[in-house]
Order: structure tokens, then sequence, then C-alpha cells
DNA sequence: AAATAGATTAACAACGTTGTAATTTTAATT
DNA sequence: AATTAAAATTACAACGTTGTTAATCTATTT
């Protein structure tokens, strides 16, 4: 079907490991030669075949992606710019949105050269049940996994945000995210509070965390409402995504609550703002950009088979910006 | 590195050529023999290497996706059945995330069986930029494209609202949707509006249609909001997607409006609810289980080289359920 | 002009699998 | 027990590519 070495070789009027060779630009051939060979190839629209390279060179170039569940946004972000970052390295990237196992079965088939996991809230998956020969890197928490792994320190970001409000004399600090059991990510976040603000749970401090069901735009909303409505001496506000947050500034216009005047608000997540929200937000939290950076070199270093000390925890950082101020400051 | 036929067939004491035929269930094997094999296989924990077999058998059993915006949320469902009944067919997808030409040509190098193409609003890409000898389907609005197409016929699915709302004695219908010039998709739906209601353009019904920036949940919220303050006799609305509609009854709730008895709504969108809504929707468009059957279909069908007739417009549907009544029911 | 080193090109095995043709084993018939 | 047909197994080429080794060409030196 496809246009194939041989065919160029016939064209040119030269063998076809000469062609193999031109093409990948192996000083073994002369230059006029090799104008002449990538020209035809060009020409009859040439396209190396995966199978057979990979099959004699053991790579593939590619990465596959586990990614169990398209429907979410913030990872979307963080993928896109991995993606760039490997293509800059002559990788491509390739989802699946299967379960773990098989889509882990899928891209050994395939031969990919490296295996990335987007750690997945509902299915904590044992290794027992995992059948590889590809490498493996996991994003996300680290359970009961063997596999390298990269995480974010979630529980002390929030901390982070906790004590810097603190310092510039907050006391009624309140905290919305989803405590829901299912997802430790969003667990280790509620723990970060918690520890920050001398308690065990959610129960002791009945007025300052307000549980979402999820972490879309109207949850936070919702439950910036909610929380606003009840409790008017609140002076700060830790929202435990992006999305929530902006579901909580719209519930603050609503109400005609000035940010940061009457209200400071520190978000969790630190991914380039693409909205236009009224104040440029406070965050805590590690950049994607810098995530996407240390997962694309943890990929890189595996394929090479230098096993990565199995296990990075990437640290928070904390960006103030327009959406905090002291308590007080504007009295 | 992995285990290949050949390991399996030192382990069995047979031939290779006789493991592979076991593996595949040859009848050309006996019994006992492939049970053995087979027993073998799974132990070492042998997987097919892909490459080696699309090499000759010049069929990859995988099927492309050009999925150039991870981040929308109503494509990821289908995306998912579609998924699914290609599993069950054998059959393995692949997501690129990388821009159309690219995809296409990481996915020909790949020696996928078909390339499914899920069209951008933004890029409506020329045929002369492509370079495939696999064959393509398109999912979208077909603009110069000559490749085969399945779409929803849109402006037929919101006629198809107007009329039936009219019929049951609506009079004062609006329209709560995405016209932004860059999105086709929505455009269509627009247009279906205007035509129902015997106008060129949104102008001539400043009252009655709501643009909004964007399809999410919120921006359906906003619409419905600044809609229904400013004209308290509208009694029925047609929204442009699922999610505005999960925004609009949130509007009404808020403003103690009863659906249907207050308004009633039809939404654009044949998705299985997954929400528990207040009420049951009266949708209209085309189930995306029916989407994605046909887009299966097509896809299978391109790959035995049957050329599908060039381009398919679904025909959608009217769903009636609680979430509208004739008006004046109630009274 | 012959010899030789260096540059360029060609030949060919290998990768892991499948499909076909060839061979061996087994069972049935005489 | 010898023949034969059927069943089961094996051998081997092929898929498109790469890397290594062998062959040829070119230019330099004598």
């Amino acid at each position: 079907m496809g246009i194939t070495i041989k065919d160029i070789a016939k064209h040119a009027g030269v063998s076809y490991s000469t062609v193999s060779k031109a093409l990948r630009d192996s000083p073994l051939v002369k230059k006029p030669t090799k104008i002449k060979i990538m020209k035809i190839a060009e020409e009859l629209g040439y396209q190396p075949n995966v199978a057979a390279r990979s099959l004699v060179q053991k790579k593939s170039f590619t990465i596959g992606v586990v990614w169990p569940s398209v429907e979410r946004i913030a990872p979307s972000i963080l993928i896109t710019k991995i993606n760039d970052l490997l293509e800059e390295k002559s990788y491509t990237t390739l989802l699946s949105i299967n379960k773990v196992e098989s889509a882990i079965a899928t891209f050994n088939r395939f031969q990919v050269d490296a295996i990335l996991v987007f750690g997945e809230n509902k299915t904590v998956l044992s290794d027992s049940s995992i059948q590889t020969t590809v490498p493996i890197l996991y994003y996300g928490l680290k359970e009961n996994s063997t596999y390298p792994t990269i995480d974010v320190n979630r529980r002390k970001a929030i901390k982070l945000a906790v004590n810097y409000l603190q310092e510039i004399g907050h006391k009624k600090i309140a905290f919305i995210g989803d405590l829901s059991d299912v997802d430790p990510l969003q667990k280790e976040k509620a723990i970060g509070f918690f520890e920050a603000m001398n308690v065990k749970r959610a129960s002791e401090l009945p007025d300052l965390v307000i549980p979402t069901n999820g972490l879309e735009v109207h949850d936070g909303f919702h439950a910036a409402k909610t929380l606003l409505s009840n409790n008017t001496d609140i002076t700060a506000i830790i929202s435990g995504s992006y999305d929530l947050t902006r579901g909580i500034l719209r519930a603050t216009s609503e109400l005609a609550l000035h940010v940061p005047k009457d209200l400071s608000i520190i978000s969790y997540d630190n991914i380039p703002q693409s909205d236009n929200l009224e104040v440029t937000l406070s965050t805590v939290g590690v950049p994607v950009t810098r995530i996407a950076k240390q997962i694309n070199e943890a990929l890189l270093s595996i394929i090479e088979g230098n096993d990565i000390q199995d296990s990075i925890i990437l640290e928070p950082e904390l960006n103030i910006a327009n959406s905090c101020a002291p308590f007080g400051w504007y009295d």
C-alpha cells in the first residue's frame, strides 16, 4: 500500500539500504545522492513504517499515556504541555482511554518506549495485576505501587496557604474543597488544612470547612454562597482547585464582595490563567510547566534505562498576587 | 526484552509456527498442544508484538483518533462509547492530541487501520495538506473536505424543538446558545432557530436570543438569569447544549421558577443523563449511542475497503420528558 | 600506470510474526 | 504388516526497516 524505501530505491536507482541511510541523514552517503533521495521520498509521500522500524530498533519513539478519564479538565493542560516537551525530543505521545490494565497491555504490544499513567482517583491498582516489560511512570498519589512516581505535595501546599494567611493576620480562614473519600488526591489537601489548623477532622471546624461534591465551577459557586451568607466574619478562603476558585469569585461578585478588600483568596493549582478574572490569583501549588518538565525528564530517563529514584515529590510554591491582602489593610 | 513465540516454542518443545497458530486458536493444531502452549504463554506473560504482526498482516487492529482538544467534555462521552463498541470487535483506539496534520502522519507511520478525525471548531483543514494512505473518517461539519463525514443535522434539531413548542401553544420561545463565529457547529444551531422563527439574524429577536460565550454550565446559568430577570413573559427556552441546560436549571431553581410549570425547556444534546436534575429533560438531538454506532459501522466499513457514501447526516429526534408542558396547562 | 587508502554504495541478516507449502505423525483400511 | 489418507506439525519466505560487513568506486601517491 504505502511507499517503502524499496520504491524510493527503484526510482533513485540505488540500493534500498542507501535510501535508509540517506533518509536518516547518515554521514555514510554522499550529499548529492542524499538530496536526490530525499527529494524523491518527498515526492512519493513516503512515511516511514514504525512497525518495521521499531521491530529492528526495538524502539518506537512513542510514549503511551494511560488516560482513564478524558473528562477531567485539569490534567488536560498538563498532558498538552508534556506532549509539547516530548515532541521537541522527537517523541510522540499516544493516549489510551481504556482501563489501566488493558491500556498498559496495548502499549506493551505496541512496544512504546515508556508508559505514563495518570493516577486515577478511583482505581488504585496493585502492581500484581500489571504485566509490562515497558517501563512505567506514575503521576499522582503513590499508594501501594512500586513503580516510580511523580507527585505533588498537596498537603504542604495547603499548609503554605494557611500559614501565609495567618502571618498576614487572618484568623477566620475557610477551606472549600472536595472532601469525598473516593479521591485521595483531594483528601490530601483537606488533611493539609486540618493539620495547619491544628485539628483532626472537619467536624472540629464546622463553619470553616465547606465540602463540595466535585471540582467544577458551580461547586465552588455554591459552596461560597453557602459559606458567605452564613458566615460574614470569614476574612480568607483557601480553594481546593482553580475551577472552584472561579466559582468562588463568581459568588463574591454576585454578593458584591470585593477581593481582596472584603475577602482574601488563595487558590490551589498553579496553571496559567486563561480566563480573565477580575483579579490575578494568589496561588499555591506546583506550576504545570514544572510538573511537565519533571515528568518529561523522568520519562526520558527511564527510557534510557536509568532507574530514577523511585519517587519524586514536587514541593509546592506560594505565588502572591492580587487576590489576598493583610487583614485590616483596607480599614 | 519481551517474550516471543520462539521462547514459548522452546519451553513447549514445538516449532514457533505451531505456537503462532495455537495462540490464534487455529484449527490446524491439536487441542492438547494448543492448551499446553496457551498455558505456557500465560505463564511467561507473553504479549504479541503488534509491530511484527502488523508488518506481515498489514493490519494493526487499531483506530487512530485525532483529538485536538482534550479539554472538551461533550465529545468525551462519545469517544468513550465508540471505544467500547470497537473493543467488542477487538479493535483498540489510540488518541493523539497533536495537530491534525501531524496526528494523521503519526497514525500513518503506525499503520493504524483507520483514522477518525473529530472536526475541530477552529481548524478547517484543506485536504491538500493531508498525506495519508490510511482511510479517514470525519465527525463534524463538512466544509471543503472530500473525506467521508458523519455529522448531525443540528439545524433541524433546533427547528424540531421550536416547532414542537409552538405546537403545544408556546409563543415566547427563547434560545440560549453560543453564537460566536468561531464554532460552525454552534452556528448551525442558531441558524436553525432563526429559520424556525422566520428571521434572518439574532438582532431581529433581541429579547429571545441570548448569546453565551461558551458551552459551560455557568454560561447557561448567567444567560438564563439575564433572560429571566428581564423577560418575565418567556414561556419556553431552547438550550444549545446539555451543560448550558444544567446552568439554566440552576438559575430557574434559584429564581424559584418551576419547570415545566412556569417554564418549558428543551435541550440540545441527547446524552444519558448522569446528573440527577430535578426534572428529566426533554431533548432534541441524536442519541450518542446512535452516533457512536454509526461511526463504529462507518469505521469498520472503510477498513474493509468499502467506500462509504461520502457523507452521512444523522437526523435528530425529539424526546419529550418532563421539562416541557403545553402552554397554559397549569392555569 | 599501478598500488593503495578512503569514500561511497550494495548485500544481507536480523527483528517477531503470519501464511503457505512441505514434511512428519497418526489412524484407518486392506 | 503394508498402504493410504488425514491430521498435526514444521520449515521457510515475507513484511519494511536498520546495522554490519562486503564490494566497488575515486582519488592520491608512487
